[in-house]
DNA sequence: CGGTATCCCCGTCGATACTG
DNA sequence: CAGTATCGACGGGGATACCG
């Protein structure tokens, strides 16, 4: 960037930090819980990796994050600061949420919306044991169509092969339907009475799904009217 | 920009519009009350006219900001959407403030100060009448040193020349600890105090001086332990 | 006041390959 | 897993001049 603005204002000095390119959606990640590199790669598909590399290292030198290695476990912390930056997040994801409309095909991304997802389940409301939820999105490229989530008592992995298990439950919609829900733009129930969404399964495993993934942070913000 | 992140995350999406370099400096400004392009310029010293045009017209793209031609009477105003961006400036700002301690001598623009000041002026608190306020920086370069605020009951006025009427306080010091008073880093007590802001004039108006400027409003923010 | 037009430099970012 | 190395294209944006 033209790297600074040379003016005092808070706003501007913490604008110079912070609008460059990736910077706070490597933020977002890290207080969605995500600390490894790799981690935070997936959360940033395509970012390259020496780009996430330079910024994590901007990052740690403005006092945003600290890198800790443990032999040779790395992980990247919020620091205090850092995690003052929560409220930015979210101010920018409310006002998102409600503001930016329109998605692009482009911004339809099924790993992405699977990796979200698979860090939101809330594990109580799961069966016991192990659950596999398939994935079905017919109108996405055939490599991206079809997903599992494998659901354990305290772990949840997201695979786009099958990983052979029985599956429970199979969820089979429009990629842009199912992030819609996500977000939270439109109701499960909504896309389910229409029949957008189809479940698969057991009834009981079909009622309780829903409830098995929290959704999106965002998903509650009121919308304009 | 590489111009989308192509992710649905409501944050990846704001960024996308917001992460451009003075975008939301703009807003800023808007939110700070300035309506007009060249009042808008004041603001924004170091941008040149044609990207602030450009960014304008993108904002307005966006449906944040809308221009409101009158004749030959031109205001940015913003869209109920853009009033919204309120709470990311202030968490911005609330950060920034708390967060990034060292200012460059680079950052510390008379200019931009005796702007910030003049256009937060309790009118209210001003004896009625003209009144004359002069600053004077000594450590700044020779053409930024001196600077007038011209009060009157619903006006100010910020000259770079002396405007001629007599001056009713003169208020000496250094830019840096000027520019600390304002945002709240210092306190007009201590640096009155410890002599390194001086007020000359009438006593009482000496002792009323500080009650005239509303400081910015993040100075009132709580400064991390 | 309210902008456009132009010009060119330099840094950013993306892509890809590769290493310990 | 956790990054570095390299490379090239592109375009953002800074400066300045100018117009109605």
């Amino acid at each position: 960037m033209g790297s600074g603005y040379y003016q005092f204002c808070p706003v501007a000095k913490a604008m110079e930090l912070l609008d460059e390119r990736w910077t706070l959606l490597i933020v977002r990640e890290l207080v969605s819980g995500s600390q490894q590199f790799n981690e935070l790669r997936r959360g940033l598909p395509r970012m390259s990796p020496s780009l996430l590399s330079k910024r994590l290292q901007q990052l740690a030198r403005a006092g945003i994050v600290e890198r800790r290695a443990e032999g040779s476990d790395v992980r990247y912390v919020l620091t205090p600061g850092g995690q003052e930056l929560r409220p930015v997040v979210e101010a920018l994801g409310t006002w998102g949420v409600r503001w930016i409309g329109e998605l692009g095909d482009e911004d339809l991304d099924p790993k992405l919306l699977l990796w979200d997802m698979h860090r939101n389940i809330d594990h109580a409301a799961v069966p016991g044991g192990r659950t596999v939820v398939r994935f079905s999105f017919p109108d996405a490229p055939a490599k991206a169509r079809d997903w599992w989530i494998v659901i354990t008592a305290d772990d949840a992995d997201v695979c786009d092969v099958d990983p052979g298990h029985p599956v429970a439950v199979t969820v089979s919609a429009s990629l842009r339907r199912m992030v819609e829900v996500w977000r939270g733009d439109s109701g499960w129930s909504n896309a389910l009475r229409s029949g957008e969404i189809e479940v698969s399964g057991p009834e009981a495993l079909r009622r309780a799904l829903p409830l098995w993934f929290t959704l999106s942070v965002f998903a509650s913000v009121p919308r304009p009217a």
